[in-house]
RNA sequence: GGGUCGGUAACUCAGUUGGUAGAGUAUCGGCCUUUUAAGCCGAGAGUCGCAGGUUCGAGUCCUGCCCGACCCA
């Protein structure tokens, strides 16, 4: 075989000739007036006779999923967003011409028009009784397996159209994607806060430590970065006086790729005036008791063989506590840089040992130790503020600051904190962030953001704020074991030839 | 970046010690007017990820590379 296979070379012939038949390969005629779930819900526990007495006759469109030929007569299935319906085929309804047609050039992933009444087979199944059958797009390539579907993982994600056309349990979970979303949306619209947009573009890349994607402007004659996170422009809208904000799109991090982890990612921030990180606690308890009543009508929701209860109140754990009693790092050893250094090497946790910050080498640990112990929702509170530029400082307690995060199923899924609004700490902070960068450190910008350090001396009122991992939300409420899942185009490297 | 596993027909997968590349689905032809992965008979379909090497002979062994999954960092 050259440069075709069979397959296509049959449906392309098939193709050309309905063509030369003068049957259109792409009309845009045709126009459905009933779904197939709309009518099994309806009509699916009609009795034979009651169908007979109905006298309407249904009109679906959808894509020819199965077909089971009998020779004068042929059940078919067809599939359209709402799920399959069967359609009886007969010679003696369509008539002979319309029938071989049918037989012979119609093929499974051809997108059918159905219209006829609807009976019961013998076995029980609502049927539409084809009175006419329609071509309305040909499909030049075969569907995959009808009983085991699409299984590769790289052609999944690589043809995601092929995984939804073959995989019901790939289209719910981006249905239950998008309802995640939009109840975002509808929760802080009921709570006041006004939804945002701004940039994806920045000239400095703030409000997060990670590794920017670069671009450039021509017009501009300037590097831009896709933003890491959209903080610092949500803070200004404070000082600016909108009292609640959220904004809720996309973040870009130019790190690798894993389980967890795509380049584009899914944020909810969101920002309250007058608030505390302990009110934001609150509401976060709040937001995940709603969305598990809405999506599975209960508190507890099982993820990878593990129950999950979102019952509050959840944990409150101080960072230093949790290394200590969670972790089993003795006391004695945090609070000595040497020792901790030595410690993560007898654990082979792998730390840059140049590395000046305190706080980052023990966050290094908290990653490896506690975070995949932390299966039940728990709040890490007291976070060190060497780790923390932009959140306010404990008013007891200086060296740690009032933030917290959110761990669910051994992962990170929410981080917040009370917002640090003066802006001599602030700058400080910023300065000595870049005072201890290690060179070149990709994923701290060597540069202030001065704007947003005059915003704050402007005056940002008190306020809290709180990043939602959206992406690992709906992996947790959906089973699935990676992002990738949940992400509808994952980066892949290029297809070869 | 390192490790493990995988890449064979359009899809899902076998392939023994190195000895002519297989099955099911799908496709094509024949039979069949209530099937549910329909059934029966027959047929065609392959750059075995890519490139080298070893060998009389490589899907199989060796080296390098590409793509993917998982683990580690």
């Amino acid at each position: 075989m050259s440069e075709e296979s069979q397959v296509l070379k049959v449906r392309r012939e098939k193709a050309e000739e309905l063509e030369s038949q003068g049957i259109p390969l792409f009309p845009n005629q045709f126009k459905p007036e009933d779904r197939a779930g709309a009518i099994k819900e309806i009509f699916g526990n009609y009795s034979p006779e009651e169908l007979e007495k109905l006298e309407a006759t249904f009109k679906v469109a959808g894509r020819l999923m199965a077909r089971r030929d009998f020779g004068k007569a042929m059940f078919i299935h067809l599939q359209d967003e709402t799920g399959r319906i069967q359609a009886f085929i007969k010679r003696d309804e369509l008539g002979p011409e319309k029938f071989k047609l049918f037989k012979k050039y119609f093929d499974l992933g051809d997108i059918i028009g159905v219209e006829g009444p609807l009976f019961k087979t013998k076995t029980g199944e609502l049927t539409i009784l084809a009175k006419e059958v329609v071509l309305i797009t040909k499909a030049f390539r075969p569907l995959p397996e009808k009983y085991h579907g699409l299984q590769d993982v790289e052609l999944r994600y690589r043809r995601r159209y092929l995984d939804l056309i073959m995989n019901e349990r790939v289209r719910e979970i981006f249905r239950t994607r998008t309802r995640i979303v939009e109840f975002f949306r509808r929760y802080f619209s009921s709570q006041g806060f006004l939804e945002v947009e701004t940039p994806m573009m920045q000239p400095i890349p703030g409000g997060a430590t990670a590794r920017p994607f670069k671009t450039y402007h021509h017009a501009l004659e300037r590097e831009l970065y896709l933003r890491i996170a959209p903080e610092l422009y949500l803070k200004r809208l404070l000082v600016g006086g909108f009292e609640r904000v959220f904004e809720l799109n996309r973040n870009f991090r130019n790190e690798g790729i894993s389980i967890q982890h795509n380049p584009e990612f899914t944020m909810l921030e969101f920002y309250e005036a007058y608030a505390t990180y302990e009110d934001l606690m609150t509401r976060t308890e709040e937001i995940f008791v709603n969305l598990a009543r809405e999506l599975k009508g209960d508190t507890k929701i099982v993820y990878q063989g593990k129950e999950i209860d979102f019952t509050p109140p959840w944990p409150r754990i101080p960072f230093k506590q949790a290394l200590i009693e969670i972790g089993g790092v003795a006391e004695e050893i945090l609070n000595d840089r040497e020792k901790v250094i030595t410690f993560a090497r007898e654990k082979e946790i792998k730390i840059d040992e140049r590395e000046p910050v305190l706080g980052k080498l023990w966050a290094k640990l908290f990653d490896a130790l506690v975070e995949p112990q932390l299966i039940q929702p728990t709040f890490i509170i007291a976070f060190p503020v060497d780790i923390s530029p932009l959140a306010r400082r404990n008013e007891k307690d200086p060296t740690v600051a009032d933030r917290f995060e959110l761990f669910i199923a051994g992962r990170e899924i929410a981080n917040a904190f009370s917002e640090l609004n003066d802006p001599r700490d602030q700058r400080a902070r910023f300065e000595e962030q870049i005072k201890q960068r290690l060179k070149d450190d990709p994923e701290i910008h060597p540069e202030i953001d001065e704007d947003f350090i005059r915003a704050l001396e402007y005056g940002m009122p008190p306020a809290a704020g709180e990043g939602i991992g959206i992406d690992r939300v709906v992996m947790l409420f959906t089973d699935s074991p990676s992002i990738r899942e949940v992400i509808l185009f994952p980066h892949l490297r290029p297809e070869q030839k």
